[in-house]
Formats: C-alpha cells, sequence, structure tokens
RNA sequence: UGGCACGUAGCUCAGUGGUAGAGCGCCGCCUUGACACGGCGGAGGCCGGCAGUUCAAUCCUGCCCGUGCCAACCA
C-alpha cells in the first residue's frame, strides 16, 4: 500500500520559539492580511452573500480609550465569523471629525480662535501652543485658516486611531475609508439636506432655541442633558395694575425679571381668581404684565403663580407662544444680559428712570452676577411694585437642588436665544418612527426600550444648524430684497451636481459673485450641520446612497449597526429617522449594543474622575489577543469592569494555545483515518461544540460562544484528551501504526477546529499556529478565510460505540490523578498496581478506552473490581501502588 | 416620580423549574519530553429580602431593599 507511508504534515517544535513573541506576531500578521487583502469587501458578488457593517465612525479628537477595544472588538468579532462562514464582509471605517470636539481640541492646541471677519492667511504658520503663549489671549484666525487647523489635527488624530485598530486586530477592510468632513460625506450630508427638502420636511424658522453661550451655537434636544446645580426659591412681591392687590410669584431666575412678560397661575386656583384679566406690574421696572390662567401652571409649586419671562424655560416659550405675548429678549449669545432701555413699545415702564437706573446695575453682566445683584436691588423698599410695599424680596431666598439643563458639551446652563435655524420635522413622525424602530432586531432586546421611551419623549423638532465652523455647510444662499433683507422662505439650495458646496465661497446658479451681500442680490448660509445630520447617513455614506444606485441596492439597509447605548437617542435614532424619510427603509436589520467599560472599582470611567485607561499599554501587558478577549467574554449590553485579571486569562489561553499547537503539529505519524473508540467519542463531542458554539454566534452571543470554545478547549482537549491519546500518539503505547495515527489524527482535527473556532476572539495566535501546517494542508493562507467549522465536516468520521467512552476514560484518569495528588506524588510516577472499582456498568463502558488511561497514567499493572457501591460513571482507586521515585 | 437593567464564592462573571458553575485569588502538592506564562487536588455560596404559583423556585409572579442607566420634575 502506498498510502500508509503517507506522513502528517509535521513540525520541528524545537525550531518554535519557547515563548509566543505577540507583539512581533501582532505587526507581522496585520501586513499580512493588508498585504493579501484578506478582509477586502468584493463589490462584484451578489447582495445575499453580502454581510454589510455600519461602522461606528469615532470622534477622533477624543482620546483613545479602553471602550474603543471593547465595542470594536464585538464588532470585529462578528464580522470574523460572518467571513468564515464565507460571506463577503462589508467592513469599512469612517473618522467623525466633523463638529465641535475638534474644534474644541484646535482652539485649545494651538491657541486659537475663529473669527470669521479675520483676514485670511495664505501660508499659517501656527504650532502647539506653549503653557506661557495660552496665559495670553488666542490669536484670532480667519474661518478658512481655522479650517486648515482642524484637517491638520484629525489627519494626526486618526493616525492614532487606526494604529489602534490595526493593532487589536480589526478586520476593517481599509480602503472603504471616509471622514465625514471630507468630500464624499459632504456631499452625501448635502444631498441629503435637498432630499429632505424637496420631500417637505425640512423648515427654517426665528424662534427661541436651546442655545450654548459658550460655543455660542444652537443645540439640539438629544444633546442636552440634565444636571443637578444648587439653586433658590425667590418670592418677589408684584402689584396689581390700578389696584392695591399684591401678590407673592417664586422664581428661581429673578435675573429674568426685566424679562418679565406675563404672570399665570392655575384658573381653578381659589387664590388668584380676581386676578386674570388684569395686568401685574413688576417689581423695579415696574412693567404692566398681562395676568392670565393656565392649566400648566402648578398651585402647589412655589406660591401657585408664577411670572412668565422670555425666556425661562420651554414652558415660557409655550406661553409666549400661545398667549401672544410681548418677546423681551434679555440675554444674549454670549450669555450677558443686553443692553436695553426701558420707557418704549419694547420695554414699557410705569418708571422709566427708575428702571433704567436699575438695570444699569446689572445690564452686561453674566447671568450668575446678574441674578447677584438684582437680589440685591430686591432688597431696596423703593423697588417695590407698588407704593408703599416694601421691599420686593420676601424673606431670604431658599436653596434647592434643581436639574438645569446642559449642553452635553458646555460648562454653562443652555439659554433660549431666539434665533434663525434649520429644522427637520419629526415631532409629526412620532408613531412612524416607532414602527421602524420595531422592524430593527435589537441585541440585547431590552435596548429597543430605550429607542421607544427617547422617540416616545420627543418634544422638538430635530435643530440641524448650528453656528459654526469645522462641519458640513449647509447648501443653501436666500434672495435679498431691494433692501438687502433675506428672504428666508425663498431658499435656494444648490443642484445636487453642484454639490458639495460652501455657500460663503460658491455662488447660487443665477447669480455671480458681485451680487454677494448686495441689495437684490444673494447670501450665502453660513452656519452648518449639526453633526449628528452626518453620521446618521453612515449606512448610505458606505453605500454611496445618489451616486451608485448597484452598489447602494448591495450594501443598503445594512445588516447590523454596532454601537453603545448612551448613543441610541442621538446617532441611531438619527440614522433611523434618515432611513425613513430618504427611502421609508430602515437602516439596518439588527443593531448590536455594546456595554459601556467601568474602571475596575465598577465605577463609570470618565476624564474628570481620572479612571479612563488607555488602550495601549494594556495591549502590550496582555497581547491584543488578551485584550479582545477581555472584550469578547462581556456579553452585549452588559456594562463590564476593565479588569486585568480577564485580560490575564486571554493571554493565558493564547500561550496555551500556542504550546498546544507546538504538541499536536510535532508528532509525526503516517496518515490513518480516526478509528480508536476515545478518538471517535472525541471527535463525537467535538461536533456538539460546533453546533453550540454557531448556535450562539447566530444568537448574537459571542460571550457563549467564546465560553463554551474555551471551556472545550481547556477541560476537554488540552485537560484530558490531549494527556489520554499523548502516549499513543508518540507511538509508545505499544500500539500499531493505525493506533497511533488515529491520535495523531484527532488531535489535529481537534486542533484545527478549536483554531477555527477561536480565530473570530483570538485572531492573531490562531493564525500563528494555523500557519504552521493547516494552511497549506487546507490551501487557505489565512484562518480567517478558512471555512467556519460545521458539524457536516465530521460527517465522515465513524461515531463511536457510545459517546460516553470519552467522559468514562477522563472520570478514571481523574480518578488515579485524585489518587497521586493525594498521595502527594507527581502526577508522572509510575503506577506499580492498582485497583479500579466501579459498577459493572461502568467498569464495562471503561473496557475500549481503558489502554489509554493506563498508558496516561503510567500504571503498569491494574486490577478491575465490580462494586455496586460506587456511583455510576465514577470511579474509586484503591490499593495503589507506586513505582519508586527514579532517580 | 416613572421606565429599563442588574444583585449568584473574597473578586470578575456564567448558568438552569429538579443535589449550584468557571476564571482569578486562597490552601496543599507536583520542577511531568507542548506549556511553571504550567499541572493535580482542595477549601469557599440559606443564588439581595419577604410573600405567592408549583410535587419542586437561584430561575416564574408580586412587593420590598440596594446599585447603575435613561427619562420626567425644573415657577
Amino acid at each position: 500500500m502506498g498510502t500508509d507511508k503517507l506522513q502528517f504534515r509535521s513540525i520541528d517544535p524545537s525550531k518554535l520559539p519557547k515563548h509566543f513573541d505577540a507583539p512581533e506576531a501582532e505587526q507581522r500578521w496585520d501586513r499580512f492580511w493588508e498585504e493579501r487583502a484578506i478582509f477586502a469587501w468584493d463589490p462584484n458578488r451578489p447582495r445575499d452573500e453580502t454581510f454589510v457593517i455600519d461602522t461606528p465612525p469615532p470622534t477622533v479628537s477624543g482620546s483613545l480609550h479602553i471602550g474603543h477595544v471593547f465595542s470594536y472588538t464585538h464588532t470585529d468579532v462578528l464580522a470574523r465569523y460572518k467571513r468564515m462562514k464565507g460571506l463577503n464582509v462589508f467592513y469599512p471605517m469612517g473618522w467623525d471629525d466633523n463638529g465641535l470636539p475638534t474644534e474644541r481640541r484646535v482652539q485649545n492646541y494651538f491657541h486659537v480662535r475663529c473669527d470669521p471677519s479675520a483676514p485670511f492667511e495664505e501660508v499659517l504658520e501656527v504650532e502647539p501652543a506653549s503653557a506661557k503663549q495660552r496665559k495670553s489671549h488666542p490669536r484670532l484666525v480667519s474661518r478658512p485658516n481655522f479650517i486648515e487647523l482642524c484637517e491638520r489635527v484629525t489627519v494626526e488624530d486618526e493616525k492614532a486611531f487606526e494604529g489602534l485598530f490595526r493593532r487589536l486586530g480589526l478586520s476593517i477592510d481599509w480602503r472603504q475609508q471616509y471622514a465625514t468632513i471630507d468630500r464624499h460625506c459632504r456631499l452625501i450630508s448635502q444631498r441629503s439636506f435637498r432630499d429632505l427638502y424637496e420631500k417637505g420636511h425640512l423648515y427654517n424658522r426665528d424662534a427661541p432655541t436651546a442655545w450654548d453661550v459658550d460655543f455660542q451655537t444652537a443645540v439640539a434636544q438629544a444633546e442636552m442633558e440634565e444636571r443637578s446645580r444648587p439653586g433658590a426659591f425667590h418670592h418677589v412681591e408684584f402689584a396689581v395694575e390700578g389696584d392695591t392687590g399684591r401678590f407673592v410669584i417664586a422664581t428661581t431666575r429673578p435675573e429674568l425679571l426685566p424679562a418679565c412678560v406675563g404672570v399665570t397661575a392655575h384658573p381653578d386656583d381659589p387664590r388668584y381668581q380676581d386676578l386674570f384679566g388684569k395686568n401685574a406690574v413688576t417689581p423695579l421696572f415696574r412693567v404692566p404684565v398681562p395676568i392670565f390662567p393656565s392649566e400648566l401652571a402648578d398651585p402647589e409649586k412655589g406660591t401657585g403663580i408664577l411670572m412668565v419671562c422670555t425666556f425661562g424655560d420651554q414652558t415660557d416659550v409655550q406661553w409666549w407662544r400661545e398667549e401672544g405675548l410681548a418677546l423681551r429678549q434679555l440675554i444674549g449669545r454670549n450669555g450677558t444680559l443686553m443692553p436695553v432701555a426701558f420707557g418704549n413699545d419694547e420695554f414699557p415702564s410705569a418708571d422709566a428712570d427708575a428702571a433704567n437706573r436699575y438695570y444699569a446695575e446689572i445690564a452686561g453682566k453674566g447671568v450668575n452676577q446678574a441674578r447677584k445683584l438684582i437680589v440685591e436691588l430686591l432688597r431696596d423698599p423703593d423697588g417695590a411694585a407698588a407704593v408703599g410695599g416694601g421691599a420686593p424680596l420676601q424673606a431670604e431666598p431658599e436653596p434647592i437642588e434643581h436639574n438645569v439643563k446642559f449642553y452635553e458639551k458646555g460648562d454653562r446652563p443652555l439659554e433660549l436665544v431666539p434665533t434663525r435655524q434649520w429644522f427637520v420635522r419629526l415631532l409629526d413622525k412620532q408613531s412612524a418612527l416607532l414602527a421602524k424602530g420595531e422592524q430593527v432586531q435589537w441585541h440585547p432586546k431590552f435596548m429597543y426600550s430605550r429607542f421607544r421611551d427617547w422617540t416616545e419623549g420627543l418634544n422638538a423638532d430635530w435643530c440641524i444648524s448650528r453656528q459654526r465652523y469645522f462641519g458640513v455647510p449647509i447648501p443653501v444662499w436666500y434672495r435679498l430684497d431691494e433692501s438687502g433683507v433675506p428672504d428666508y422662505d425663498g431658499v435656494l439650495v444648490a443642484e445636487p451636481e453642484r454639490m458639495p458646496v460652501d455657500p460663503t465661497t460658491d455662488v447660487p446658479t443665477g447669480f455671480d459673485e458681485g451680487q454677494r451681500d448686495q441689495p437684490g442680490g444673494f447670501t450665502g448660509e453660513s452656519d452648518i450641520f449639526d453633526t449628528w445630520f452626518t453620521s446618521s447617513l453612515t449606512p448610505q455614506i458606505g453605500s454611496h446612497w445618489s451616486l451608485d444606485a448597484e452598489r447602494h441596492g448591495k450594501l443598503f439597509p445594512a445588516d447590523i449597526r454596532p454601537q453603545s447605548h448612551e448613543i441610541i437617542r442621538t446617532w441611531a435614532f438619527y440614522t433611523i429617522a434618515k432611513a425613513m424619510l430618504h427611502e421609508d427603509e430602515i437602516p439596518w436589520r439588527h443593531v448590536v449594543i455594546s456595554g459601556w467599560v467601568l474602571d475596575p472599582d465598577r465605577k463609570k470611567m470618565s476624564k474628570s474622575q481620572g479612571n479612563v485607561l488607555t488602550p495601549m499599554p494594556l495591549i502590550e501587558k496582555f497581547t491584543a489577543d488578551g485584550a479582545r478577549y477581555w472584550s469578547a467574554s462581556a456579553r452585549l449590553g452588559t456594562d463590564t469592569a476593565a479588569d486585568e485579571k480577564v485580560f490575564k486569562v486571554g493571554k493565558r489561553l493564547a500561550t496555551k494555545l500556542f504550546n498546544a499547537g507546538k504538541f499536536v503539529l510535532g508528532q509525526t505519524a503516517e496518515v490513518h483515518p480516526v478509528q480508536t473508540e476515545l478518538d471517535r467519542a472525541f471527535v463525537a463531542k467535538l461536533r456538539g461544540l460546533i453546533e453550540r458554539v454557531t448556535a450562539s454566534f447566530e444568537d448574537f452571543n459571542h460571550a457563549q460562544a467564546l465560553s463554551d470554545t474555551e471551556a472545550f478547549f481547556w477541560t476537554h482537549f488540552t485537560d484530558s484528551y490531549l494527556e489520554l491519546a499523548k502516549t499513543r500518539a508518540r507511538g509508545e503505547a505499544g500500539d500499531g501504526e493505525a493506533e497511533r495515527g488515529s491520535a495523531v489524527a484527532s488531535l489535529r482535527l481537534g486542533l484545527d477546529v478549536l483554531l477555527r473556532l477561536f480565530a473570530p476572539f483570538l485572531p492573531y495566535i490562531s493564525e500563528e499556529v494555523w500557519s504552521w501546517a493547516f494552511a497549506v494542508e487546507k490551501g487557505e493562507s489565512s484562518i480567517h478565510r478558512a471555512a467556519w467549522p460545521s458539524a457536516a465536516e465530521l460527517d465522515g468520521f465513524d461515531a463511536p460505540a457510545t459517546e460516553a467512552s470519552f467522559d468514562v476514560a477522563v472520570a478514571c484518569w481523574n480518578a488515579i490523578n485524585k489518587a497521586k495528588a493525594d498521595s502527594e506524588v507527581s502526577m508522572g510516577r509510575e503506577v506499580e498496581a492498582l485497583t479500579i472499582a466501579a459498577d459493572a456498568e461502568t467498569l464495562a463502558g471503561l473496557e475500549p478506552v481503558l489502554g489509554d488511561v493506563l498508558a496516561a497514567t503510567r500504571c503498569r499493572a491494574h486490577t478491575l473490581a465490580a462494586d455496586a457501591s460506587v456511583e455510576a460513571g465514577s470511579f474509586a482507586v484503591r490499593e495503589v501502588r507506586f513505582a519508586p521515585k527514579p532517580d
């Protein structure tokens, strides 16, 4: 026979290093994958063979933190699994460089501020600012120069991110890269605007809008957060016009008193029945304002009657609209009290001189300072609303803790400032949005409730304009009438073919540059889009929506959207909204939500607490596979502590694979089929593992898949099967070549299958061991392109007499090991003789695997004893005599 | 105040309507021809509390307590 001379493709273990050099291997394999384009998406394959990932574009101006490792690994594990399943994986990478975080970073880094009126400098020379420079005033640079600096910084930041992601082994197709500020994204984003405009989903409006006084830009509902802040109730006495009546309102914002435009109480409140319809007079400023009833006033709160100002909060806006109240805007865009004069139609007063005197005290001040000052003014009896009323401030302010709305990136409370803004109409589409959200499958399921709660609680349309610089320009111009006033209804939207445009430098069709800002001409919109307006298009950015119908058809909707839960209300929500508004579609079939990374003490990581972990040192210390192991051990949606112990376990697992691979592939033997009972039983067990792990992956449960694979590898493979088959594999058991070949064949099969099951989690070590022999043997140079193990693969193997053979062998081996441990002898000590007791049935089951057990335990002579008192399936070892310890 | 999630060994976490699991840590032993970046053995838990459903509850239901997140309350 010619075949019995055929040898397994083995390796010489002595030529391998003693220890796995992970840092070296990580760089080597990253290059290999890149050169061979292992992760390249093939545009020619059909949609049903494609798996599309809508990758989160990280904010590159933010610092790298361990959370990036965590959630991106979750995605990558799935990507690698799907690729091995034979799917054509589309796995792009985007960088979110657009917007405020970058601006802020540039401002700090170079110590500059953007001043649109500053002259453009052809060659801008700026260096990172020194501590000394930071003490002086920031340098003012033009908008184009500022944008140039933003681009300079983001290029550097992107490199850092790419470096991390490559080192981590993310199987990204780096040819599919985008940045949310690049030409392609500006184009898609502006086309999105045009499409929404044509469909009637957009409007612009001059109205009170949430405004950050530091960034000096409007902010959307989704970007607000509430922070608990100390405040105080101030009780202030008002008078009634033409009457002797007085009443006391309670307010936390006394500085808005000059902006008081009305007073309201609940219509059923018996205390204030006779006031409705009359005018109140404010103290200090003596402004007459209407008193009206409103269901929104709560008789239980404060004194039950309150002042309405332009604008203290959202309810003020509502009252202002519904009651048609005056507009007395006090707080300017920079957060200080604007100069106003009393004694005219806008700011009427019964005593303008006094009003102006009081106001002069607080004009130009910031909100906090103005509040302190006005409290003092309210102590002045002369300031009473009615003659002889005494000091308007009743008693001392009563301190309270209350929640105040902030821009999530801001440092001072939001103000409501009337400004012209663009909005996407969403409030009228809540139920349609909910239906779309329901069509998407959320993993874990309960995360849908976050989306639902947010959508149901929506209280404002989406404000998409920002008064900033580094972002996608809103592609519109406005006609100017003969007196130079913009016509905000006659909007000139750029044509799709001309996009992307910058209306501050490009000219609308039919006009020329000379007409810019001239009466009868046009003016360009200088606002940019909210970052989310672009980020909400990542599926379309990848699919080239509106540019390439064929590609779009293959890549949209995407299969999965991985993201974390805190941005469900922004990124997930807006993306669902866009897909619905553009094509009445869902943007992806599944949303895969990662939890948060907590610090080792299970506290939320935050910069202010200084407990943020940077990823590279952890990767250096525990290897990329170790870091991935930690990430992948966490179930979706579960907040997870960055516990070094878990990283360590991952690193240890990779080492174990290295060593096990070295042993298994180091065995030389003739090629024979798997035929010995123990080997067949092992293969049967392996089949069960493949089925369970595959099912877990299909169920988006990567953590279970990893845990099952790891447990099998450690418990069944290295700690038992490998030990039991070892002697036979080495040909030391005195069996024939067929038995030896069987052992080696099944050891290799076990290694082969386990490596492939581990490959999505531990791409480096699995590729390394794969490369030693399987790459050539299987004709697949990268394990990451190898077929995912299937039960069908094992169909050609003969079944064992009974699958229980494996467990019986292990139970007996464990019992003998325990006897050795109890006698404190090494596991390698030879046994001269022992008695193995078990019930008759168990004993019979042991027979076909007994040889391997005796060989593995180095047992020279044995007696089998049937003993019904021993529990079925287990063994008692008696009358053990150990050989003397060899010299 | 409401919604969601979580509460299991010292720590980090799995898990199941039928005698409770892993890793780390701890204790004892073993320098074994893949691996001391190992191996073997062991100790350690009224599965947050109280009720209910069930033959049987750590698991299902209700209430309570605690933790986290989200949202509301913001005069």
